[in-house]
DNA sequence: AAAGGCGATTGACCAAGATCAATTTTGGCG
DNA sequence: CGCCAAAATTGATCTTGGTCAATCGCCTTT
């Protein structure tokens, strides 16, 4: 919940060894630029439940998700939320135009990210179109990743928004991590929720229902899917 | 409807004098530059209802807004569309990492646009950080209008959605033209439903509902806003 | 000036999903 | 192993917004 004493690892670290060398705003700096860029990023950890950053908190850095999951949210006021994306590995975080993040991180389960300090970053950018070229590239992959979020949350039923969650977060983890059997769902039916814009219940009978027809099997912190055909034929709808 | 013959200007204008020389795109550039830059848009004009591209379509050009207001939208194979945004003068269009438009774009009355190939644009920016710099920093605040907007699909009531759609466009229209004593609405109440998330008997009952209760006053085009802090009220819940 | 047509409004009714309220399941922990 | 707390599920009922169906009003066209 509170950001709690967090613990920060040496520099004993390299990025040509990272987890998410290939796919993170790093895959565009070549192996000399990386020597320099390994002593902008420090390693962080995060416990289940931890904020990373708050919305309207002023930015004081840049976060690439090596591991674990992340919710990024917004609240209304009276404590509407809505969950405005899962963060995985590879995914950078802390882009804004107001100096202020617009929304809000927490970690869910166990979280790594490599953590960059704003003006040191800014200026090592500065120089290097390649990266900034790479940002802008994941700016807009997001932003077409939010335009099919809005056709969700706005023109979908429960069920075609449930089906088109898991398979949408399938793809995600088998991009990731290559097959699976079954898929993880390390979030919490309210987080799914908040995500799909329905109750934790609407949420909870759709998945029951799926599974009274034979398309999933719900599973101690996941599901399996057993009729993929069926789940998609749902989500296009 | 279908992209019939638009007219061309000739190169008979000059980006020193464009209507949003200092909001789009090009506000990164310097006098020497904007020469430079000058040859590489032509003005192109639609007329009410005509699409400019099209979801799926290779992205041949980019566009610069000059004047008018287009609808952005997705359809889904079923036939129900989200407004995913309303392009102003200034907004710049086209950009995506797929090499395909992934929304679709048309004109709501009479549009100009300054549009660019793909190509020769790209190679402009190519050498020019200051300009890549700008699209970055465009394409951020997208993602986070993007941001908003989910939170209102996803959690907010007919009522609100209403009540936050009538400030945010005339605080839009404000920035773009000064005061404003009616606000113009150019889209249909259909287009206003599809940008909702609602259908368009519910966006009606709820203009009347503000009526009634002296918040606006519905006008042909557009609406007065009689009482913008009721409306507000309103939005904020 | 009359007519036609399209977009907008209004009303009656309906249903998807929310809300309220128990249970049940699960996992952590003594 | 058994208890407690939190999360998830399930059921009953309600509400918001959707659907279906006229009707209205305004603008354009002849």
């Amino acid at each position: 919940m509170k950001p709690s004493v967090v613990a920060i690892e040496p520099n004993g670290y390299f990025c040509s060894d990272c987890a998410v060398r290939g796919s993170a705003v790093c895959s565009s700096l070549d192996a000399a630029e990386l020597r320099e860029f390994e002593h902008l990023g420090r390693h962080v950890h995060f416990t289940a439940g931890e904020t990373v950053f708050s919305e309207e908190d002023i930015t004081t850095s840049f976060y690439n998700v090596l591991d674990g999951v992340m919710r990024l949210y917004k609240l209304l006021p009276d404590g509407r939320r809505q969950i405005v994306g899962f963060a995985l590995p590879g995914d950078f975080l802390g882009m804004n135009i107001s100096g202020r993040h617009n929304f809000s991180a927490d970690a869910i389960g166990a979280v790594t990210v490599c953590q960059f300090a704003k003006v040191p970053f800014g200026r090592f950018i500065e120089d290097r179109p390649q990266l900034l070229r790479r940002i802008n590239e994941l700016a807009i992959r997001e932003l077409s990743q939010a335009r099919d979020h809005m056709v969700l949350l706005g023109r979908r039923s429960a069920d075609e928004k449930v089906a088109t969650f898991l398979l949408g977060w399938r793809q995600r983890l088998l991009a990731l991590r290559g097959s699976l059997d079954t898929v993880p769902l390390p979030m919490s039916r309210q987080d799914i929720a908040d995500y799909l814009g329905l109750t934790i219940e609407t949420v909870s009978r759709t998945f029951t229902k799926l599974e009274r027809h034979g398309a999933i099997e719900i599973i101690y912190g996941g599901i399996r899917l057993l009729d993929p055909a069926r789940v998609e034929a749902l989500a296009a709808a």
